[in-house]
DNA sequence: GCACCGCTTTGACGCAGATCAACTGGATTA
DNA sequence: TAATCCAGTTGATCTGCGTCAAAGCGGTGC
């Protein structure tokens, strides 16, 4: 299994793909330079653990490209994914020595790191990063209540649509089209993943995904290509207030 | 039913019941001067709604005293409650012009308020207002995710007692006690408003109550007042992780 | 005093999703 | 070519919680 080549990225902010929405997003030229003294490189493959939830964690991290998950488990294993994070992500927090949450790479995964010290005295410095910091943080706590409303209140058929679509939305926002009409995507997660996220067992999943084929809402190709011909169709199976998406 | 009486209460930032906790817990008293400037009070009585989702929301505020619910709602009827609001909470989001959820006063309440606008000219002034908020995000962050856990994988009972064990934490640590061995409260919430919480039916949570009491690991004493024999028990009924309420 | 109202409790029953278990199909290894 | 493995699918059965319905209980007004 192929490591992701370091090598192929620049290393040079400027023309870094999460430059605009990342936690660097207001800094000015100068900034950058500052962040770029401080920053590394550090790439993981699918399946590996960025981190354990208690351990202690001296980096904060950006998601440069891949997915990476959050999840927190029970003493008797039962196990909850609170987060899925996207390139431009932002992982760890200011101010606190070991990790909450266990962290896993659910594709082959590159991180952008800085040392936790002197990007703390960095963000007293220059407001713009701690601006940003703040912004994604509030985007974040309003997924996590709409997740929370899943979570509490959806059914397993609708949880799969909500899941599905927003997966969709994300991945048509990274190639600069919108989800709309016959749209088609590769699932970054497995069953248990996703049953993981959702709040239900790997079977359930399945069937759920078995039932929305047979429906004709989406189509699956190998376990991992979905096709969805009416976009519209699988959001209203989601059981979303129309508006929905708005958050990119 | 008596409106919370505004004369009783001090208009003075520095004599504050969350002078030290809410958002402008970090502020020199200069600062404290010019958000005083803007800052208004407004109280509701118990049941009143303070906001509805997607209206207009031109303040932003601070819960002085009393409890205020976040609640989501479905198209059908459906209902979440995303967020419960103790005094020093912050409401509303800087940057945003309308209301993302329903905001109701579970209690009578009493709000500080600061007009958007002005609020968020003074935030770009004073980096602390920006710290303490975004330290205090970053918390909800966290509580919601730990909401997350509770909503996908406890079952009726652990949720129940684990939104005691919650409430009984934040009642003694504002009585300034801890919470441990025997600890009696007030529940601030009707047994639907916890159903909204916890994700269940107001049933089950009355059934689910009726069992804790007949096992043995609350007293009740009327519907609302909760008499903890053993502290530990509770906790242990919860399922968490035996480091649990590190958070104050 | 009684009627009414909102909140709560309790019971009977049904169902969505969990659990347990067998099987499939593609990829990897020998 | 078979052996193994792992993710996924499907089936049979069980159960925790939801749904529907009735009744209790404390407070308020007449």
């Amino acid at each position: 299994m192929p490591q992701p080549d370091l090598r192929t990225l620049s290393q040079d902010c400027e023309s870094c793909p999460i430059r605009h929405r990342a936690v660097c997003a207001r800094c000015e030229t100068d900034e950058l330079v500052r962040l770029e003294q401080i920053k590394y490189y550090r790439s993981y493959q699918a399946g590996q653990t960025v981190i354990w939830s208690g351990d202690r964690m001296d980096f904060v991290a950006s998601v440069v490209t891949g997915i990476a998950t959050l999840t927190q488990t029970m003493e008797d294993g039962r196990r909850q994914m609170v987060g899925l994070l996207l390139p431009s992500d932002f992982v760890g927090r200011p101010g606190r020595q070991s990790a909450a949450y266990d962290v896993t790479a659910a594709t082959d995964l590159v991180m952008c790191c800085f040392r936790k010290k002197p990007f703390e005295e960095l963000m007293i410095q220059t407001p713009h990063i701690a601006q940003r910091l703040l912004e994604m943080t509030l985007d974040e706590l309003d997924a996590a209540r709409e997740w929370m409303l899943l979570l509490g209140r959806k059914t397993a058929r609708e949880k799969i649509a909500s899941l599905l679509s927003i997966i969709a939305r994300r991945d048509a926002s990274l190639k600069l089209r919108s989800a709309t009409g016959h749209v088609t995507f590769d699932l970054p997660l497995t069953r248990e993943e996703m049953a993981d996220y959702l709040g239900l067992t790997l079977e359930t999943v399945s069937r759920q995904m078995s039932a929305l084929k047979r429906d004709g809402v989406i189509g699956l190709e190998g376990k991992r290509h979905i096709m969805v011909p009416d976009f519209d169709k699988l959001v209203e199976e989601a059981g979303d207030d129309s508006d929905g998406g708005f958050l990119v």
